[in-house]
DNA sequence: CCGGTAAGATAGTAATTAATTACTATCTTT
DNA sequence: AAAGATAGTAATTAATTACTATCTTACCGG
C-alpha cells in the first residue's frame, strides 16, 4: 500500500509524480528531466502519465504550486516565530536553508525555469512566488529599519537581492563541492555576514 | 571579409563559433543550445560544425575556455589596480558584473555545467574556474584581515561564498525582471551592503 | 460476485537531436 | 594554371523526445 504499488488514485499518482520530479532534480540537471525518467522512477510507464496530465508543462506546474505551497507556508511560520525583523530575517534564511537541503533540486529547477524563452505558466509561476518571497523580506526590512535595528540608510532592494543571493550561493557552492550537505554547514556564517551588512552600527 | 563570410580558416571558425554560444547562451536557456542553432548563427550548415569540433562537447570546452582566460585576466587586472584589499575586491565585484553585463548568459551556462550528473571536461573546468577565482578572493581576504581592514573575526569562506553569491543573486534578480540592465544598476547597493558585512568596525 | 470504470500497459506517432556520410566549392601553393 | 588542401553542403543516420490511440487489468459499489 506504499507510494510504489500500482493503481493509485488519480490524486494520489498526480502528488507521486510531483515528488518524482522533486527528487529527480536533485540528481540532475532539472530542464533534461524526461517524462520517461520521471515514469521510471514510480515504477510505471511513460504513456500513463498523461492519464493524469494533459502535458509535461503541467507537470511543472503542479510541482511549481507544490514548492510555492511549502516554501512559503514555512517561510511565514518562521517569519512569526519571533517579533524581531531581524531574528525573523534569520529564521526565514534557516527556513530557507533547511528547505533548500531537503530538496536541492528546488532551487535549481526554479532557476532552471527562469531561463526558458517565451512565457510559459510555470515560468510565471516562479516569477511569482519570487515577487512574493520578496515582499516578505522588503516587509520584514522595513519594519526593522522603522525600529531601528537596521542600518538607517539601508537600502531595501539591494538588501532584498542579497538575501536571495546569500541562498543561492550557497547553493552553488554545494553544486561545486559535490555536496548538498555544505549548504547547511555553511549557512549561518554567510548569514553572519548579511546581518552585518545590514543591521545598525549601534 | 567579416565574420560571416563562408570559408574562414579553421581557427576564427572555432572562434566565431565560440561567441555565437556566448551569444545564444545570453537569450535561452545554455542546456537547449543545438548545435543546428550555433550552425544557423554562424550562416553555415550544423554538419560544418564538425569539421572543426569532434563533438558538441568540445565546443563547451572551447567555450569554457575562453571564458576562464576572459574573466580571470579581468579580475586580476581589477585587481591589481589598487593596493587596498578592499578596494581590490570591489574593484574585482566590478568587472566581474562588468563581464557579465556584456555576457548576461556566461554564468547560467556556468551554472548549468555544474548540475550536470557525472564528471564531463567542461563541467570540471567550471569546477575549476571558480576554485581559482575563489583564491584569489580568498588571498585579498586573507590580505584585507592581516592589515585591519577586514573585521579580525571574519570567516574567509563564508565571505568568499557571500562574494561569489552576491553576483549570482544578481544574476537572479535580471533574470526575473528580464533586463540585464538590472545588473550593473543594483551592482553597487549590493556590494555596499557586502563591503559592510566583512570591514572592521573602526 | 459481477459489471463498469478508472488506471495502466502496449505500441505506436512525428519531431528533434547530435553525429556521419559522400560530395563540392574555394582557397593556396608552386 | 594545375594540384592539393581546406572548408562547407545536403542528405541521412540512430536515438530520443513529448505525446497519443488502443487494448487490458484491477478495483469498488451494488
Amino acid at each position: 500500500m506504499n507510494e510504489y504499488s500500482k493503481h493509485l488514485p488519480a490524486d494520489e499518482r498526480r502528488a507521486v509524480t510531483v515528488e518524482v520530479v522533486v527528487n529527480l532534480a536533485a540528481e540532475q540537471n532539472p530542464s533534461d528531466i524526461t517524462t520517461s525518467a520521471i515514469a521510471k522512477r514510480m515504477g510505471v510507464t511513460q504513456g500513463a502519465l498523461f492519464r493524469h496530465f494533459p502535458t509535461k508543462d503541467a507537470i511543472l506546474e503542479a510541482v511549481m504550486t507544490w514548492v510555492a505551497e511549502r516554501l512559503l507556508s514555512r517561510v511565514d511560520r518562521a517569519a512569526q516565530s519571533v517579533t524581531s525583523p531581524l531574528a525573523a530575517l534569520e529564521a526565514v534564511f534557516m527556513a530557507h536553508i533547511d528547505f533548500v537541503s531537503e530538496h536541492p533540486g528546488v532551487p535549481r529547477m526554479l532557476f532552471g525555469e527562469l531561463q526558458r524563452p517565451g512565457e510559459t505558466l510555470p515560468k510565471r509561476m516562479v516569477q511569482t512566488l519570487i515577487q512574493r518571497y520578496g515582499e516578505r523580506l522588503r516587509h520584514l526590512l522595513e519594519r526593522g529599519k522603522a525600529i531601528g535595528e537596521l542600518d538607517a540608510n539601508l537600502d531595501i532592494e539591494a538588501a532584498s537581492v542579497s538575501f536571495i543571493g546569500s541562498i543561492q550561493g550557497l547553493v552553488m557552492q554545494s553544486l561545486i563541492a559535490g555536496d548538498a550537505s555544505r549548504i547547511r554547514r555553511d549557512a549561518s556564517g554567510v548569514f553572519a555576514i548579511y546581518r552585518r551588512g545590514i543591521r545598525s552600527a549601534s
